[in-house]
DNA sequence: CTTGACTCTATACTATGATACGGAGTTTAT
DNA sequence: ATAAACTCCGTATCATAGTATAGAGTCAAG
């Protein structure tokens, strides 16, 4: 399929996807005798792939990352391993983090029920306490 | 106390800190008559929960406006209540979408034994997996 | 076989979130 | 009182993640 196809069934542009490949990060099956490239469907699921990971947090250069896990022939099953875990980590104190947003926001709420002032935000306070947990990171 | 000391405390660059103030984030508690700004240790608290929540992927519009939430006085408390529940719903469909992936990652770690070379490795075919099904939204 | 839609490359431009720099004035420690 | 360190403002530059445009060539339907 030509590179309108792949970005209508994607969703995104076609210089998105030709950014993309300047990323590495979505390269074409190859290329016809004209210069047009020619993509498979794989192409589409991977700018999907690639859009989902954006959406949670994670950066172009991070999804480079996950993705050559897979294309990298020096890696061992165990290095896959470890990034994956890697990733976990980020992602399970990212979730913390929201949580306590989350906790704070509620009391925020809870504070303007009619119960009290708005005068005081809780909001910095539980992120303070993000900030001094051992999170890591 | 002084830009510089702020910006030591807070464990970012001066210019940083002129950059929120033009953006509205951090203003100086005043200033000297030579023009020099002046902080209280606010300024720090500020800056740290401005760190916290670009860090979960909050942009610095979005930080402005949670930080609104408690300054300012010509909103009333409806309105102060309505813009925290939208960011709590926000930061929901965060959490959900972080969670999906965090369990996506995890079936991914349990599948591998970290032995072996790239190519046997089921992380690999697993990714696949999860770049076609739906994470969340 | 032409016309319109599509694609090519290259470059420029946008917005966000910073950083750096120049040339001036200010503060501070000796 | 003078040098080092700091701060001021304005402008310029960087990285990230795209989006837009120009001018050329290509494809496909009538």
């Amino acid at each position: 399929m030509t590179i309108g196809q792949v970005a209508k069934q994607a969703g995104v542009n076609i210089e998105t996807i030709r950014f993309y490949e300047r990323k590495g990060l979505v390269l074409p099956a190859g290329r016809r005798a004209s210069g047009y490239r020619e993509y498979t469907s794989e192409a589409v699921k991977r700018i999907h792939f690639i859009k989902q990971a954006q959406d949670i947090g994670f950066s172009l250069r991070e999804i480079a990352d996950l993705l050559s896990l897979r294309v990298d022939p020096a890696t061992t099953c165990g290095d896959v391993r470890a990034r994956a875990e890697e990733k976990m980590a980020e992602v399970a104190t990212k979730i913390l983090k929201l949580q306590h947003m989350q906790r704070a926001l509620d009391v925020l709420v809870a504070q303007c029920d009619g119960r009290g002032p708005v005068s005081e935000c809780p909001i910095i306070e539980a992120l303070d306490e993000v900030n001094s947990a051992p999170l890591g990171e």
